[in-house]
DNA sequence: GCCTGATTCAAACATCCGTTTGAATTAAAT
DNA sequence: ATTTAATTCAAACGGATGTTTGAATCAGGC
């Protein structure tokens, strides 16, 4: 096996177009015309553009998620009895996550690819996404549930929804704070990175509600 | 005027769709079979696609930038030396832009769009951004930092990118959180939600810093 | 060798895209 | 009423898109 397989380089090659440009903006033939193969090859392979998508995501996903939920189940068999720290259920999110970063296979592509799903409003890619998080939202959700004692669900959840637009952000744009404000950023320095958003979501999930505005206050 | 200028027409029904589908995968027939004008009227009256989208995103975002800034200016006179406290300049940051929600000549539509744009990779788009963002940034980033006395400039640039990760999610996404947690959004209360996001960011910028994991730790 | 199924290939398909054109229409000014 | 400018309109432009086709090439089993 001297050159990789054609089913595999178009996979390589649509992922880092896809993360570089977003999905809808790279066509099949700017991919074909990098990965040096027939434009019949895609369909013959995948059936369909959405198709590739879902596989290029896919492919990288699954096994994310599975070390996410072994991750998790390890924290929890250590935590015996007691909840697993809230610190210890973002790690298990976030690490798994953006550890491909620093996998000289993958590279930083697939996080910026990943991050701009979460934000993506295609019906059948947000189907898709549900469908490979079926498992992963239901158990962390408990797992937070669990690490928040006394904190409505309510709030719980919108925590939960703030914390997956940070780490979204942080995964497709984080080139974007160089831009921004000059501090630099180092791809292979993921575990900073993730520390960084531990601090930063774990301390907003543990905040104090405040009381809702009344409406007769002074403007 | 029975019926509304050709122009707004086309600002009004562009919003919408982009809102709804993003940028890309809204055509110029799409907007004007659905604002019922004819195709050349939306280079005749903004010269391209793409200027249209920068007026479709300028028209709202150059009041709301104005209103950040006047309120900031208003926070800061009456805190007179002392800095103005975290929450307050979050307030004046997160108010003005989910305001427009419950306009009920705006609606939710732009929210939506304006954090889908910070996601946005389209260069040209990003450019326009940075430019109309060219007064907010500094003048935030300083009062950030100014609240934040003893945090590090570099952390104080990833909280704030944390922020704004929360912020555009909740932006453009936060209808999925009925769909992934049941929890009901109701886009007329922006003020809760904005209570919300203050208190969850605000915590979060002022969590300890957590020393760096030693590379020689087990794993 | 030959056959069979899997893969690659160039070419074409129909459709959609943003943009341009030039004439028709409307509104305003003289 | 006539002239002038602003606006609308149908039609076409060249090019890009995802997808399909049918023949050519390759692989391995008999």
């Amino acid at each position: 096996m001297v050159k990789t397989d054609t089913k595999t380089r178009i996979l390589d090659t649509a992922e880092r177009l896809f993360a570089q440009k977003g999905f809808d903006a790279v066509s099949l033939r700017n991919i074909i015309a990098s990965a040096k193969v027939n434009l019949a090859a895609v369909h013959y392979h995948f059936g369909s553009k959405q198709a590739l998508v879902h596989a290029v995501i896919g492919r990288r996903l699954r096994p994310i998620n599975g070390e996410r939920l072994a991750k998790l189940a390890e924290a929890r068999a250590k935590a015996g009895r007691r909840p697993v720290k809230l610190e210890r259920v973002l790690e298990c999110l976030f690490l798994p996550l953006f550890r491909v970063q620093a996998d000289p296979k993958v590279g930083p592509a697939f996080s910026r690819l990943i991050g701009r799903v979460l934000f993506d409003r295609n019906a059948n890619l947000q189907k898709f996404m549900m469908s490979e998080l079926d498992e992963v939202i239901p158990q962390f959700s408990a797992a937070l549930d669990a690490a928040l004692p006394g904190l409505a669900k309510e709030e719980t959840d919108w925590r939960s929804h703030f914390m997956a637009g940070a780490m979204a952000h942080t995964l497709c744009n984080a080139d974007l704070l160089a831009k921004f404000t000059g501090t630099q950023f180092d791809p292979r320095g993921y575990e900073s990175t993730v520390r960084r958003l531990i601090d930063f979501t774990a301390a907003g999930f543990r905040a104090k509600v405040s009381p809702p505005t009344r409406p007769g206050k002074k403007k």
